[in-house]
RNA sequence: GGCCCCAUCGUCUAGUCAGGUCCAGGACAUCGGCCUUUCACGCCGACGACGCGGGUUCAAAUCCCGCUGGGGUCACCA
């Protein structure tokens, strides 16, 4: 190791580090950028990289999700030594399925007063958040249920009264939580919330399983999103309550939105699918965010996994939160590209496109419309691609506002937009992805929009495909996936909301003016000139 | 709003910890040019930043304080 990671301390135990992504959604961009440098440290430091799937959420969490996360975990190249799939010795992986830990753990807190039961309802938690906030004062659990009788308390809990349990957070003293990167930050006790540990379902709160499973796992360095921080006392606390040593603290910066918000879907493609979707290179995009908030000793910017390991010093990250910019990232694809030789470039477009798995399915959607093999490439140009350019047929986007039908009724641009984000929420939350699922929600929410359905569906049409000639419509949803699909869907939003993609539209279309009237001009120049040229004058 | 974090070109960043070699370097984007049958690539060039105000010092992008700005967080979600 040439560069010894200077101001990042590292224990006598073998370093050991986790990603700990909760299956709720699609792969997140974030989830790579942090299991990155999770997996690069512990290269560094010849340790092990866990995958733990943080599953207590029984509401939000699905196994698709986490199926999605893995394989987009893979696909970046970005593999655990230990995980739901592959096992290990520190197992279960799954939080799911290590109930019993978590529940023997409270009781060893509530044993030593550091946690107690608590059988507040939501209404009265509801009403004395009201009353603070009236009060003007931050919301915090009133302890109402902290100074019971533990032993009455838990005859309560005996015959089966519904109730959480809560971290007895002290109420005066500071926690200090070291942070590798920012040294001691300290934080008034009095202001820390009796967090929840154990839910009513009898699943714990990521704080809790947390704690218990990095100390169970032996996790020497806990590398996480800079969100987490203000949640650290909590954990700091709960080491303490237990006896055990905290891990080491490092908290990245947040990756952001172009106009420097916390990165979202709404604002941004996240979802890993996306990018591999649309033609991005894992090891491209891997180098990509390894540039975010981190820059190499002599300032490179095209590496390998390989060469980011040897020379990973985390003390160089920079904390102000980066942008994700997809034009850089696009720009260092391209190196990428440029950089094989024809042979791999054949190879790798020609394995992207095997890897991904629809082509029966795209073939089967665009048989009718291909009279010869020369029509296939154009036909399957928008399953292959992250974002379309509506160009023309932009104005369908308007709901009815491309139509000739008589009893169209045309939408403005809220309404549209409206549909569009009505659309957006159904197929966000429909599980699982298929054709009638898409079907049922495409004819709820123009239905709901009041317009006509052929209208609408041909707002859609043009929002997913570009074009107002395509595919079946939901059958070809089904085959874009959800992750392409609610970007171009929100592009269509952003779109009709007048912001960025209609003055980018503009600007487009005065400069093609410019262009048309300038190629006119010359045409009518060289026509003139022809005109003037007669071979009978000489 | 309370608390916490952060602050160099539009963007990613070097430089900040060990103050002088920085009237601030590189990359992306943008603009101009070259190359070229076109486009792209490539090459050359231009534009462009230490948020503000105090202080410490012979000397501050670098250290200290204040302000401003941005972000995060305040759930029986993670």
């Amino acid at each position: 190791m040439s560069a010894s990671p200077s101001s990042i301390p590292v224990p006598k135990t073998p370093v050991r580090v986790r990603i700990a992504p909760s299956p709720t959604g699609d792969p997140h961009v974030g989830t790579a950028y942090i299991a990155l440098f999770n997996l690069a440290f512990a290269r560094s430091h010849g340790g092990q990289f866990v995958l733990r799937i943080e599953d207590t959420d029984q509401k939000r969490s699905s196994s698709e999700s986490e199926a999605a996360i893995l394989k987009s975990l893979s696909w970046c190249g970005l593999q655990w030594d230990e995980g739901p799939d592959v096992g290990g010795p520190y197992g279960p992986y799954r939080q799911s399925e290590r109930s019993d830990l978590y529940i023997a753990h409270c009781e060893q807190l509530i044993a030593s007063a550091r946690a107690y039961r608590c059988f507040c309802s939501a209404e009265r938690l509801t009403e004395v958040r009201a009353a603070q906030r009236a009060a003007g004062v931050d919301w915090r659990y009133d302890g109402h249920c902290r100074n019971h009788d533990p032993a009455a308390s838990k005859a309560r809990a005996d015959t089966g009264e519904t109730h959480v349990i809560r971290l007895a957070m002290p109420t005066e003293g500071t926690t200090a939580v070291p942070d590798a990167l920012r040294g001691a930050v300290i934080y008034d006790n009095h202001r820390v919330d009796d967090q929840i540990l154990l839910k009513s379902d009898g699943l714990p709160t990521y704080h809790l399983a947390n704690v218990v499973d990095d100390h169970l796992m032996e996790i020497t360095h806990v590398i996480r999103a800079e969100e987490w921080i203000n949640s650290t006392p909590k954990h700091m606390e709960l080491y303490d309550a237990f006896g055990w040593e905290p891990p080491v603290f490092i908290h990245m910066p947040l990756l952001r939105n172009a106009d420097k918000s916390k990165i979202s879907k709404r604002k941004n493609p996240v979802s890993l699918d996306y990018y591999q979707r649309s033609g991005i290179l894992p090891e491209a995009f891997v180098n990509f965010l390894s540039l975010l908030g981190y820059s190499m000793p002599d300032e490179r910017e095209v590496f390998t996994f390989a060469e980011f390991v040897a020379d990973l010093d985390l003390s160089r990250i920079s904390l102000g939160g980066p942008v994700f910019d997809r034009v850089k990232l696009e720009h260092i694809n391209g190196l990428y590209l440029r950089a094989m030789t024809p042979a791999q470039l054949a190879n790798r477009a020609a394995a992207w496109l095997e890897e991904d798995g629809r082509q029966e399915a795209i073939a089967e959607l665009v048989q009718e419309r291909v009279p010869t093999l020369a029509s296939w490439n154009q036909q399957i140009d928008m399953f292959h691609r992250g974002t379309v350019s509506w160009g023309e047929d932009a104005r369908h986007l308007l709901v009815g506002c491309g139509s000739r039908k008589k009893k169209s009724v045309r939408l403005d641009a809220k309404r549209s937009r409206l549909m569009f984000e009505d659309l957006i929420a159904q197929l966000e939350a429909l599980k699982p992805w298929q054709r009638d699922g898409i079907e049922a929600a495409l004819r709820a929410s123009v239905t709901k929009a009041g317009a006509l359905i052929g209208d609408g569906f041909m707002a859609v049409r043009v929002a997913i495909s570009g074009s107002t000639a395509s595919p079946g419509l939901f059958e070809s949803i089904e085959t874009l996936g959800r992750a392409v699909t609610l970007v171009r869907l929100r592009a269509a939003v952003d779109w009709l909301r007048g912001k960025g993609h209609l003055e980018t539209e503009i600007a487009g279309l005065e400069k093609r003016l410019a262009a048309l009237r300038t190629s006119q001009e010359r045409l009518i120049e060289a026509q003139s000139a022809g005109g003037r040229f007669d071979p009978r004058e000489n």
